[in-house]
DNA sequence: CAGGATCCCGTTGGATACTG
DNA sequence: CAGTATCCAACGGGATCCTG
């Protein structure tokens, strides 16, 4: 089994989180399981993203192996980013994300509500 | 379904990694799986965790209703933290980050080094 | 033992303007 | 369309010291 220390993570669900937490890198996978999108149809998704941070995560996914960015030589471009076969193999993990932030979240936001 | 949109985030998947996200939270769940766990106890099996944020992480889960603090009036202090049955339902979900780390964290690892 | 209080810095991430 | 380039604010998070 892998040594996580040895790449300076506690666990692996330390490192997990590494590779797929922040603030857009969930929902980006998210809508690129049912198949490729272009570069402003991910940002329309997403709403609240900027160019700026989209081009970032999906810059990093991409080194992680688990994007694929192609590059259509037209004008005006076309980009098109789709999960490469190792990044399919987060799909289930993304899914039970999904499931549970359906059933629970809602728990959470009214307890910080109420708190607050 | 709950209507994420209003409560700030573009999906669920979003919304999860809200909660659970960031540096140190899925590692501290990660251990609470196994039954409750003291102050210190948790900071040595995190490694490389600060007091400062060990702490404020518990509390954001308290504040969440994913963990309970149970303080017992001895001296010297005795504080520990469980999951409470609201934090089981995310068991599935930590245990699956820990799977696929286990599996693929070292391939994503590998590639950033040879990219360096 | 389990923290609280401060100080400080690097990174994350937003706003805006520009370009092949 | 799909980015780059800058600038800047906010926050996460580390180090250190103190305490009931």
């Amino acid at each position: 089994m892998t040594d996580f220390k040895a790449y300076g993570y506690s666990c692996s669900v330390a490192a997990t989180l590494d590779i797929i937490g922040g603030k857009w890198k969930g929902v980006i996978l998210f809508y690129l399981l049912d198949g490729k999108k272009r570069f402003n149809e991910l940002k329309r998704l997403n709403g609240e993203i900027t160019q700026r941070m989209l081009t970032l995560q999906l810059r990093e996914l991409e080194r992680d192996g688990i994007v694929h960015r192609e590059i259509y030589k037209e004008i005006p471009p076309k980009v098109e980013y789709s999960l490469t076969e190792f990044g399919q193999s987060l799909k289930p993990l993304i899914l039970m994300m999904r499931e549970w932030g359906e059933h629970h979240v809602e728990y959470v936001m009214e307890k910080r509500k109420n708190e607050a």
